[in-house]
Order: C-alpha cells, then sequence, then structure tokens
DNA sequence: TTTGACCAAATTGTATGCAAAGGAGCGTGT
DNA sequence: ACACGCTCCTTTGCATACAATTTGGTCAAA
C-alpha cells in the first residue's frame, strides 16, 4: 500500500494527472489488483500532503502541481524554517555544527548532485529538529518530500553547487557565533536561491 | 462518521486523553455503534490535524496537546499569516476593508464573546484567502480549527476585547494605506497577544 | 534468575458484498 | 423550447469476514 501511495505521489508531483482530474477507488484498485479498501487510504494520505482533494460521496480530484503551487510551497517553507532557526539557534550544539561544516566543506569538491543534496538534507534537518517543535518539524517534512525530486535537479549545474556550498559554509559560521540576524538573513538569500533553481528547471523543462 | 470525527477531536483537543494513550480501532467503533472502517478513516483526519500518529501495523497514538503544543501552533500560524499578510497587501480590496472596518467599530461596543470571535475569524479570514495561495490557506485554515476553542475564551475579559478591537482598527488602517512595514509589526504584536490570552486562560484554568 | 523460543490472544490490514447517494439520459408536461 | 422529474447506472460509504502481524505470556534450558 505504501508502494502505492508512492506512486500516485510521484505521478501527482510529476503532473502526470492534469489538474482537476477524478481518480476513482475502483480504477487504481484495478491498477494496482489491490481491493479498495487500501486505496482509499491511501487518498487520506494524499490529502495530507496536499494533493488531492476529498469531497464526500463526490470522489477525489488532483489538485494542480504547477511551478505556482512550487513557488508557495518554498514561500511557505521559508517562513517556516525561519521560524524553526529562530527557536534553534540558542540551542545547536557546537560539535555536531563543526561536523556538519566539515561534511559541507568536504562535499563542495564533489560533483555529485546526490550527494549534495544529501548533505543539504542533513543540514537543515538538523536546524529543524533541533527546535524540537513537533509540529513545525512534521510541517516542514511534508513540504521538503513534496519538493525532493526537484531539488537534486537544482544540484546539476556546478556554478550552483559552489554557490550553495558557500551559503551553507556562510550559515554554519554564522550559527556557531549565534548570530540570530546574520543567520536568518543567510537562510533567507539561501532558500529564495534554491526556490529560483527548481523554477527555473520547472519553467525551463 | 463526520460527527465521530468532530467528537474525537474535540476530546484531544480537550485533553481528555492521556499523552500517548492508543486508540484502538474496534474500542472507537464499538463506542460509535459502527464498523472499523470508517474509524480508520477517521484516523487519518485527526492524523491530517496532527493529532495524533498513525504507526503501521502498531495503532494510533494520541499527541499531547499541551501548553506547548498551543505555544507552537500560534508560533507557526504568526509566521504563516505575515506570509500571507505579504502577499496580500496589494490586493485587498479598498472598500472591502471599510466594510469590515464597519463591523469590527461596530462590534467594539459589543460585550459578546461569540461576536467579538466572529469578527476576529472575517478579517483574518479575508486577508489571508485574499493571498490566493490554496496550500497557505489550508494550513492556517486547519491552524484555526485547532486553536477555535480556546479563541472564544480568549474574548470573554472586556479589557481584552478592547484592546483586539483597537488592534484591528489600527491594522486595517495600515492596510488601506498599503503600509506592509506597519501592517506586519500590528499583525506580530496581535497574534502574539492573542497567544498570550490563550496560554494565560490555559495555565490558568 | 535470566534468556530465548514458541504459542495464543489481540489488533491491524485487506477483500468482498451490500446499501445509499450522485449524475447522466430520457421522456413528459407546460 | 425548456424545465422538471423519473429511472438506471456509476461510484462512494459502510459492514462483515478473513488474513497477517504484533504482543504478551509461559515454559524450558542455560
Amino acid at each position: 500500500m505504501n508502494a502505492i501511495y508512492s506512486t500516485l505521489f510521484s505521478r501527482i508531483i510529476a503532473g502526470e494527472y492534469a489538474e482537476g482530474t477524478r481518480l476513482r477507488e475502483s480504477a487504481i484498485a484495478l491498477e494496482f489488483q489491490v481491493s479498495r479498501t487500501p486505496i482509499r487510504e491511501v487518498f487520506r494520505m494524499l490529502e495530507q500532503d496536499g494533493l488531492v482533494h476529498i469531497a464526500p460521496r463526490k470522489g477525489v480530484v488532483v489538485f494542480p502541481f504547477t511551478a505556482d503551487e512550487v513557488e508557495d510551497i518554498y514561500q511557505i517553507r521559508e517562513s517556516l524554517e525561519l521560524s524553526a532557526l529562530k527557536t534553534c539557534v540558542p540551542v545547536l550544539s557546537l560539535q555536531r555544527l563543526i561536523e556538519i561544516r566539515g561534511k559541507v566543506h568536504e562535499t563542495g569538491q564533489s560533483s555529485s548532485a546526490g550527494l549534495h543534496t544529501q548533505v543539504d538534507s542533513i543540514l537543515h534537518q538538523y536546524l529543524i529538529e533541533s527546535s524540537r517543535r513537533r509540529r513545525l518539524i512534521a510541517m516542514l517534512g511534508s513540504l521538503s518530500r513534496l519538493t525532493q525530486r526537484f531539488r537534486e535537479l537544482g544540484f546539476q549545474d556546478d556554478t550552483v553547487r559552489k554557490r550553495a556550498t558557500a551559503e551553507h559554509l556562510d550559515l554554519i559560521d554564522a550559527l556557531c557565533a549565534r548570530d540570530l540576524d546574520r543567520s536568518c538573513g543567510i537562510l533567507t538569500r539561501h532558500i529564495q536561491n534554491s526556490k529560483m533553481r527548481v523554477l527555473d528547471r520547472l519553467v525551463g523543462g
């Protein structure tokens, strides 16, 4: 059932269903050779991701997943990550920051998009989770999953990778100095840059 | 089924289930005289609200809904409403703002907590929806529902009502002048004040 | 006493069948 | 011609039955 969820999730993210497409329980059930029962749960999970709308007795329709949508997701993510940052700055572990700084620096030379994506995740995840705000963490996790596929694409260009690495190092330095204002500024620009990269990829092809 | 959802929702909000309580499908199904099938959907809906955690094959456990949690919700709400505000300021209708200003002013004299709550909702809703950002609107709607019960309690004190009304009028004036910075400042303070009120009520009794 | 394996009860996951609501098409009346 | 209502078909909602997995406990061996 998790596989079915992942498949539908990917399809919607990839824009394989036109905006407003209605998903029918029996059709999906037939396609995946299961009964309608698990499909209904999958629908609920997709609703949690904000990917479909469930209208009682009417069925489920997929929301558009366009550039606008991705932009909105990044805007929300920016707001929430800033909030997390404000909470976590005082409690971050210097040791862990330096450890992550090492990884970032090391990866800076690599040309593997996958590796860059991974290190990027580690840093952001650490900041977010350090806020210890369960709800915030969950929301950011959800948003992250929605853009996961695109982020890797963003790291394919070398100049982009260089810049991202520089931003990460800057941010970590500001965090080590417990400089909240500077951290916020850097993080804001960093996320805006990520957004641009992804949107460029999206509209460009 | 919607009734079952509402009931469980209220119970969790009210703290009627101790932190970590496990909800068993059969038990709930028995209580509400339905089969387990709709109960599973209700669980998914509660998961959407961030009120329970569903662990596959393990069951669902309710998250704590404590003052910490409410505080987090308000912090998130502040971040997101500010984001909405930034988006909507340029497109707000002067006519509609003045219309709402009338309602706020009129309600300022009333001592009905319900009426104040209602007007408060109208203003915030208008700002949020004007952003036209589907996802943001949905998230704020969800957060709003989580604190709905408490907000009304917050409006029981007369000095509080006076202050809230003043803040609303201020905000609307700033919005009419399309003064983004001032609007942001006022909204931030306004939400912080709401948070305090609610938290005071919560810890006070 | 403690550890491990194994069995039984409880609980969740899925399939199937039936009930009920929505929607399209057709016909009738105005 | 148009609106209204009726009927049939599709689709969703729910109940029940069965399968699979977890969990708690018991007993035996180290």
